[in-house]
DNA sequence: AACCGTTTCAACCGCTCAGTG
DNA sequence: ACACTGAGCGGTTGAAACGGT
């Protein structure tokens, strides 16, 4: 959307943190007259700013309805999951924490989470390496790992999550092996994939109506179909740690399936809308045994 | 109290994409 | 088809706050 070219006279904009005097005129002039074109924003409001900041100051700070204060448990968890299957797409991870903007869960990855998850990961790295160097229990294994973690990584969050995790995909492995390889994964339909944006987009899939899914498989815009859809039926499916399907994400079979040269339509024949997928369909689709899901 | 290194977070910058003429 | 422009996104920066000595 263009705007008319006599609403950006040219002004010496002002940089630097807001006053909030600045913050009161944006607030006003917007909760008064929107904000349809953001360029326009800084002149009618009588602010000496551009509008691209306007626009920032307005999303970051002043919009209403914005969570302030530390991030709970949960939306640490939720950042978490999300980051590990959709990487830094900030803004995506965002939609899915109501008050959280992408700047604000940006920042607070780069100065919490990474850290966090570094020492998670440290952490399962060497209790899969006790694992490789033990045949006792998983019972054996995890008393004693923990007792030598147990004042650190114990009380990070996650921590339980992760351990409830790795206990089920040990339990389900078990079931897996006495079940001669049945798989134990839920049905997703997969309808419950398909975020909204694509099913209204319409560039991904049609309205729904035809037996038809992605026909581009991967495109770089409207970031990544296969990638939205995991993520929503991940997402639909638990909302957290400790799904089985989410043990499959957590052992690899996620950046198997996205480091994949991975076309749905080719990969998976006679799937259409509505149908259900388990982790076999993909699995078989992507000549990959079951097992990677339980490593 | 003063200094210094680290952390946090608001804001900026540069880029891509989409809409419009 | 092309150029221009605004919106939006992710990476980066730098000031402020914090903590240790």
């Amino acid at each position: 959307m263009k705007c008319k070219s006599s609403d950006k006279p040219k002004i010496k904009h002002k940089k630097g943190l807001w006053s909030p005097e600045e913050d009161q005129r944006l607030r006003n002039h917007v909760l008064k007259h929107g904000h349809a074109c953001w360029s326009s924003v800084p002149v009618n409001a009588g602010l000496q700013r551009n509008g691209k900041s306007c626009r920032l100051r307005w999303i970051n700070y002043l919009r209403p309805g914005l969570k302030r204060g530390m991030f709970t448990l949960q939306e640490e968890e939720t950042i978490l999951t999300l980051h590990r299957v959709l990487g830094n797409k900030w803004s995506q991870i965002a939609q899915h924490l109501a008050g959280r903007t992408d700047n604000e869960i940006k920042n607070y990855w780069h100065s919490h989470l990474k850290k966090k998850l570094a020492k998670l990961e440290e952490m399962e790295v060497h209790i899969k390496t006790q694992c490789t160097t033990t045949t006792s229990s998983s019972e054996n294994i995890d008393s004693s790992v923990l007792s030598s973690n147990n004042n650190l990584t114990t009380q990070m969050p996650g921590y339980d999550s992760l351990m409830n995790h790795m206990e089920k995909s040990s339990s389900d492995n078990n079931d897996l092996i006495q079940e001669g390889h049945k798989s134990s994964l839920p049905k997703i339909l997969f309808a419950e994939w398909l975020s909204l944006e694509n099913v209204q987009s319409g560039s991904s899939v049609n309205s729904g109506h035809k037996p038809v899914v992605s026909r581009d498989g991967f495109n770089t815009h409207n970031t990544n179909f296969l990638q939205d859809s995991l993520s929503h039926g991940y997402l639909l499916n638990e909302g957290g740690f400790g799904g089985d399907f989410q043990a499959g994400f957590h052992n690899g079979l996620m950046d198997e399936i996205l480091n994949s040269e991975f076309k749905f339509e080719d990969q998976i024949s006679g799937i259409g809308f509505g149908d259900s997928i388990s982790g076999d369909d993909i699995c078989s689709s992507l000549n990959m045994n079951n097992d990677v899901m339980y490593l």
